[in-house]
Order: C-alpha cells, then sequence, then structure tokens
DNA sequence: CCAAAAGTGTTAAAACTACACCCATGA
DNA sequence: TCATGGGTGTAGTTTTAACACTTTTGG
C-alpha cells in the first residue's frame, strides 16, 4: 500500500433499506428528492460519510436525519462501486439494511422527514441512480439471512403473538408455512418467551403474546444451537 | 444527498484475504511491507482505488500487481471503516477474500510478488493496521458460506478425488467427517460428475477424480436445489 | 349464536448418524 | 506381502411434512 495517494478519491456515501411490515407487505422507506439529478425521484436514505466518523456512525446519524428513526436494527449490507452509478461523480457507497418496528417509532419526529413515506417492496417506483439494485441486494440478503438469524423480531412489537411471527415469515420468505408445525418448532425454542399477557381488543379468542429473549439466545448460541425456520 | 461534498473525503482502498489449501492447512497469503507505517510487517496484498475503475477492478488488479494471480474467485467481504485504522490519515477499505487452487496458479508469477508468502491461518505473524480482524471475519464467512454455497471447489484442481474434497470441508469446518456418509452425499449431487480419470503417482489404490459441473448445478439450482454439507 | 382466530397430536416419509470390512495398488 | 488408502451398505434415530378438529372470545 503507497503511502500517499497519487490518484483522484471517489467520494464516499452510505445509504440505507429501511424494512417495516405491515399487514400486508414488506415496506421500504424512501426519500423523494429535491434536487437534481434524479430531482423529484425516489432514492434511499443515506449521505456522505465525514472523516471523523465511522461507517455504521453514519448510517445511523443519516437515518436519524432524513427518516426520524434512531436506535434500530442497523446492518451493513454491501459496497457498491460501479464508475458512473452517480452521474456527477465518481461516488461509492456503502449499503446498509435497517430493521423497524412500525408501531414502535414515529417516522414524522424529524423535520426533514417530510419527505419520506413507506413503499412495498412489490409496488416500488422507480428509483434514483442504482438504488433499485440496491435495494434488491437488501431483500435477498433479508430473505436469506432471516431463515438462519433471529432478526425478524426486530419488525415486531417487544411482545407479539405467534400468528404475527408466522405471518412475518410467510411475507418475507413468500410461501405458506404450516401453523402446526411453525408453532412446534418455535415453542421449542427456549428464548422464545411466553408472557402472561395476551393481545386486546380482537373480536376473537386473544392469543397468547411472545417475547424474544436476547440473552437465552446467545446462551443457546453458545451450546451449539442454531437457529432455523 | 447533497449535491458536492461540503467535507473531507476518506480515502478509499480495497485488500484481499487470499485463501489456499495445502494438505495441512488452510493457508492465507501475506505481504511484507516496505514502508512505513508498520514497515517489515505482514499485510495483506491491497491498495488505492482508482477513479477509473469498479472496486471488484481494484481488488483483481491489486492481486495481480501484489501477487501474481490472475482469474481466481474473488468476493466482496465486508467494509471496514474505523476512523484510525489507519495511523496516517482516513482511509476506508472495501476488503475482498479470493480462492485459488495452489496446484494451479504460480505465485512467483509477478515481480512484485517477491516479499509475498503464506501462512497457515493457524500460525499467523502480527499483522498491520486491521488487517488481522479483516482475516478473521473473511475466515468467518468461509466457514460459514463453504457449507451452502459450492465454493469449496475452487481450492481444488479442476480434477479431484473425493478424498481431497473432504479433506477440504475437514479443514474448513474444523471437524472429522464420516466417509461413507459424504460420499453418499456428494454422489447424489448430480452436478459433482465422475470423470474417466484416476490418481497418478499414489502409492496405494488410485482413486477416480471429479469434476464440479457449474452448468448441471446452476440447473439444480434453479430446479430449488440447496447446496449443502 | 355466529364469526374468527387460538390452540393442539399423530403418522408416514425422508434424512441423518454411527459403524467395519474387503479390495486394489505400488513399494 | 505389507502398508495405504479406495470403496461400499445397513439399521436405528431424528427430523420433517402433511393433515382437521375443538375451544375461546367478542360482537
Amino acid at each position: 500500500m503507497a503511502h500517499s495517494y497519487q490518484f483522484a478519491r471517489p467520494a464516499l456515501t452510505v445509504d440505507i433499506v429501511v424494512f417495516a411490515l405491515d399487514d400486508e407487505d414488506l415496506q421500504v422507506m424512501l426519500i423523494q428528492r429535491d434536487l437534481a439529478p434524479f430531482e423529484g425521484a425516489w432514492a434511499l436514505p443515506g449521505g456522505f460519510v465525514r472523516v471523523t466518523e465511522t461507517l455504521d456512525e453514519a448510517a445511523a446519524r443519516e437515518l436519524v436525519e432524513e427518516t426520524g428513526l434512531r436506535d434500530i436494527y442497523l446492518e451493513q449490507l454491501y459496497t457498491f462501486g460501479a464508475v458512473d452509478r452517480d452521474p456527477r461523480e465518481r461516488v461509492v457507497t456503502v449499503a446498509y439494511y435497517a430493521l423497524v418496528n412500525l408501531a414502535g417509532h414515529d417516522v414524522q419526529a424529524s423535520t426533514d422527514a417530510r419527505r419520506a413515506a413507506w413503499f412495498a417492496v412489490s409496488d416500488l417506483p422507480p428509483l434514483a441512480f442504482d438504488h433499485r439494485q440496491i435495494l434488491d441486494t437488501a431483500l435477498a440478503r433479508l430473505r436469506a439471512k432471516v431463515r438462519y438469524q433471529p432478526i425478524g423480531f426486530e419488525l415486531l412489537p417487544e411482545r407479539f403473538t405467534l400468528r404475527q411471527l408466522q405471518h412475518l415469515y410467510e411475507i418475507i420468505l413468500g410461501r405458506e408455512l404450516d401453523k402446526r408445525n411453525f408453532r412446534k418448532k418455535v415453542l421449542g425454542m427456549e428464548f422464545i418467551k411466553e408472557t402472561d399477557e395476551i393481545e386486546t381488543d380482537v373480536a376473537h379468542r386473544a392469543a397468547r403474546l411472545f417475547r424474544f429473549d436476547k440473552k437465552a439466545y446467545d446462551r443457546a448460541t453458545r451450546r451449539g444451537f442454531d437457529f432455523e425456520i
């Protein structure tokens, strides 16, 4: 590695694919651009990385600034470096994806969030730059990872019913699951703890609420347990 | 995303963790640094990304320049952005990992490769920068990915024995596998094709050679087949 | 009393694990 | 003829997949 940079430097940004779940669909948060290029088009939240912050910090900061979301699950996805992905100049972007429980966070909390909106991943508008490719990569990662890491819980409230959990997997994986087999598998995981609460305000028998116990999960993992749905 | 960069830019590099297999160990290629900082220390091959090349191109170029290796399996790993990972200035690095078949490539083909050497991952020297962390991340990724993607073949010659293949998994996964069960599973994969050749120059019964048929693998994948060891 | 979802077991098929001997070859 | 690794089958166990009815609750 040479000591100093004899060439021009690419600019460096972060972009974040924020996923949430409603009753019907997996959703993604997009921001409507107010500047050229792609003025008026929808884009992923993101922005330039400062020299004084890590990549994770840049992603978390942009998320707060552009969407008002803070303290949510955030994981680096992939770094996109096509030479012409930004028409103005060379920009390399480190993409992240985030998972948020819609019920627990107020997206309108930020003034900069006025142009933010949720879209179903099955019905997306055209996106600026290569953001469609980034989003597709994030979706593929989420679909693969949700099966062998307990990240799905990030999309649910802290207390959830088994029906909600099953529904989450059905939406993300895109196929139906057998209710009895699903419950058998999940109830066999000792880190999915039954609480003494039940649903309220439902027009039918109320379901038991469960919670994900991270410490118990870590203990099981150390014993060699492999999460899998 | 603002239009132009009102802040100083981090420098951007690529670093590559090159894995190979010998009879005993998984090995990694390191380069001895001839400049400060960390002069004389061992480091991953890598260097600055030019504004005219993609990240993949930068990684492939640095690999040829520093090790002489070309046309080998190369995959983006993770991007490391700790603020002080380089003592000189802010440098973000996009790490890659590569897999190479030792028998098929001549590492000494490059003049710049004089300071390159292979080290067993179980017996590494101290590394420059955060390269130990990068290497550990690559190792974790390789161990996880080799189980559900057919990338192990990249570490073997084009024609290989089932013993070599089993040995590869035993070294990477760090545990012994049952010979009969392993052969049963592998021979059941239609994209692992028996050839009409056998080993030569062995002091015992010669084993049949097999090859990995990528097209047949892609066909199986499209039918929903899931590779797993 | 009706509509809606909660909750619950069994069986057959498939996959996985453990395990030991004879065979072919070259030195 | 010996040392070395090549090559092969079975049985017990575990895991997975398919499948339907009764209970609870609120409206």
